[in-house]
DNA sequence: TTCAACGATTGATCTGTATCAAGGCTGCCA
DNA sequence: TGGCAGCCTTGATACAGATCAATCGTTGAA
């Protein structure tokens, strides 16, 4: 499912993640030499909107380093996280030309891009990379559906255990770490965004944070820096039974 | 985006969904003709589980007729609906062979499905087929994020409003219906399964279907039979500023 | 050094929805 | 014809989380 699930089979190509999520794994040579000719970099700072929605978008991209956010927001201003973007994921739709929500860099991020004409037709041409995308999105889907069970059914406690579990575990698996006992998780994520993200105000996120490490579940240096003394404690203060394969 | 998005090349071949929505836009005779090999039908009745979470799934499948949905259930029992599958929607995943939710007839459902060996070999032979479920698997993750956003932000009001107009632009989209005055609606689903949909009680449920009526937002007959006298009426409740593409 | 801006925490209070409970309607079977 | 089972509605009450408000710590600019 990440980045580093897939052989790495062209070395030299390590800067760019869509080339190990689309194509390494059994990839000929010319996929490569085309893929090269149109792809681009762009970076953003923190803060900083990547593509409004409803914007024109004329490429494809994927996430090479940095963290940014998809969001949906109503007329009113009330605002919903739909999607959290780690390095190695994919951003924009084949077959869409407008964006339809909000992509926000939440640190400095750097974008690989392809303009998306002649990536559709790369893709039409070339089995390996659709084949690849449909796998990327299905797992998406199937993180979209375990976060619509968050934010329909679980508590306020849940929804903060939940997500301090799913970024632990992204980023176990981005490190290839693996470590049983204590883990250790920067939150990416400010009070505001995780409320966006569980759709929680942003006082009840403090709130319960608070309580999860008065109560031992985690502990804190600093407002970002989260240790997990117990991961299976914290599993069970999620509600979640699925301790197998979570998905984003 | 529906089944009768597509045009039906092969009239011949009405009864099957997956042909027109993965194939026949562009087919060729063989491929129709190696479909044919390795499908078969089933059927179900109102009520049944077609499918348990982490059941094995040696198939993947297209609803002919009827009306499904995917829930995912908490170990206490709550539980959530993440999927309501209409005729010509897709069931199942390529590449995964346990199931990742419960799928419950809610009507009598007919479905045709494929081994899902020989569909797999089908898809890597022929790229319309996995071009065509790369589309539906991106449409299908809109409307969960939609959802997400009616979970986490929308109230209990809203959040009927919002189903009701899912459902009605839904059933105008099938039956090629796009009247702009008085809309009418069937509900396929119980007061319970709306409120799993929604993230509600049924009491909430059934209050807030009563509070519409009462303010001339909807009539009904019966239980389920809804009247829609103004159709943005309804997306203004809904808080809904997206008149334009509804997803699934 | 001060001040402003920002993010976070904590308290007090309010409110929307859950929960608990009772009863109604409809269709089906004995 | 009665009675039971499902489904739905409505009322009373409880409570989780929202809202409003005050304060604190940190950072960075004047």
């Amino acid at each position: 499912m990440s980045l580093h699930d897939l052989p790495a089979v062209h070395q030299e190509c390590g800067d760019c993640p869509i080339r190990h999520r689309a194509v390494c794994a059994r990839c000929e040579s010319d996929e490569l030499a085309r893929l090269e000719q149109i792809k681009y970099y762009r970076s953003y700072q923190s803060g900083q909107t990547i593509i409004w929605s409803g914007d024109r978008m004329d490429f494809v991209a994927s996430v090479v380093t940095g963290i940014a956010t998809l969001t949906q927001t109503m007329e009113d201003g009330r605002r919903q996280m739909v999607g959290l973007l780690l390095p190695s994921d994919f951003v924009g739709r084949p077959g869409r030309n407008s964006a339809a929500y909000d992509v926000t860099a939440t640190t400095d991020v750097v974008m690989c891009c392809f303009r998306k004409r002649p990536f559709e037709e790369m893709m039409s041409q070339t089995p390996h990379i659709a084949h690849r995308l449909l796998e990327m999105t299905l797992d998406e889907l199937d993180a979209a559906r375990e976060w619509m069970l968050l934010l329909g059914r679980k508590t306020a406690r849940e929804k903060i255990a939940s997500l301090v579990a799913i970024i632990a575990r992204r980023d176990a698996s981005l490190s290839l770490r693996r470590s049983k006992g204590e883990m250790v998780v920067d939150l990416p994520l400010t009070r505001e965004e995780m409320a966006d993200y569980l759709g929680l105000t942003l006082e009840t996120v403090s709130r319960q944070i608070s309580a999860l490490k008065r109560d031992g579940v985690i502990s804190l240096e600093g407002k970002r820096h989260v240790t997990i003394p117990d991961f299976d404690r914290l599993l069970e203060e999620a509600g979640d039974d699925t301790d197998g394969g979570l998905l984003i």
